[in-house]
DNA sequence: TATTGTTATACTCTATAACTATA
DNA sequence: TATAGTTATAGAGTATAACAATA
């Protein structure tokens, strides 16, 4: 690939350019990797809020990602449908659905975190310690300046 | 958003969360850019790449980026149908179509050129000289170890 | 037989809008 | 009237497979 006369590397990237080729690349990398647990990233992700705030509702969940509440129907369809949460009746309102973790669900995270922290590593392979926290600190500094939102991805919101 | 209880900003983000987060932030916000010049990401790529090798044919052409042929009718049906990119025969080979920019083309590539350096410059706002190049480096060196493919985007391919 | 370009088709992801049951 | 959750639906983006013309 890299020999090819037509394809795009003979400029030199741009920031812009490398930052969403390797932003990309991580994600895909990692909706591989955590298929092995047959979860899929907005699953996992959605797995590690409830698992933060337990008992909260579908839309409370959702907002703070800024997952739009049809959206949040079908993920948590899901989950329930695995048996890796619970939709438990909130008895002050009844329209509201208490979302919480089953055992199976419990566990199901645990493993994709195994694996998060072993894509991590994979990605940041041959770097040296001071690179990574170089690198750590550039990108966060970026998702300030840039208002991105800390936590929020933007892969799975709008 | 920052100061929400349920969202996932709790914990320091990775790397890996943070390359997602910020890469796909570029993207979506190239792609709002170049929409100004009525153009998206693919089609700006594929301009780009007819330009840096005119006369080559419609595979040839997305072999080098891991477009597949029936990917690359489309997009380049669409450039055509804008009067901005032209498909002239081949005379060696009539199952060939031959890439060429019109005039019109190659003034939608200028102006989107220009965008996507307006863009380079919104995303690298508030960071110095120095972090810039630092933070080039850092990725490109990722894009190496990861064998990621210099100027192959993953969002333009498999 | 192999290759270029094409067509047909289908699948994934996601959002918007309308609906229901409660409040 | 407003809100939580739901359903219905539609659009964008993309890939795979089969096909026609040419090599």
């Amino acid at each position: 690939m890299t020999g090819d006369s037509v394809n795009g590397d003979r400029a030199p990237s741009t920031l812009a350019f490398l930052l969403s080729q390797v932003g990309i690349h991580a994600s895909r990398r990692f909706a591989e990797r955590i298929a092995e647990v047959d979860l899929n990233p907005p699953l996992f992700r959605i797995l590690n809020l409830i698992d933060a705030a337990e008992g909260q509702s579908q839309q409370a969940i959702g907002a703070g990602i800024q997952v739009p509440p049809s959206r949040m129907v079908a993920l948590v369809d899901e989950l329930e449908e695995r048996g890796l949460v619970e939709r438990r009746p909130n008895p002050e309102d009844r329209r509201v659905r208490a979302l919480y973790l089953t055992r199976k669900g419990r566990s199901a995270l645990t493993r994709g975190r195994a694996i998060a922290k072993a894509h991590e590593e994979e990605l940041t392979e041959g770097m040296s310690e001071t690179d990574r926290t170089r690198l750590t600190k550039l990108l966060q500094k970026m998702v300030d300046q840039q208002a991105i939102g800390r936590g929020v991805h933007p892969g799975l919101s709008s």
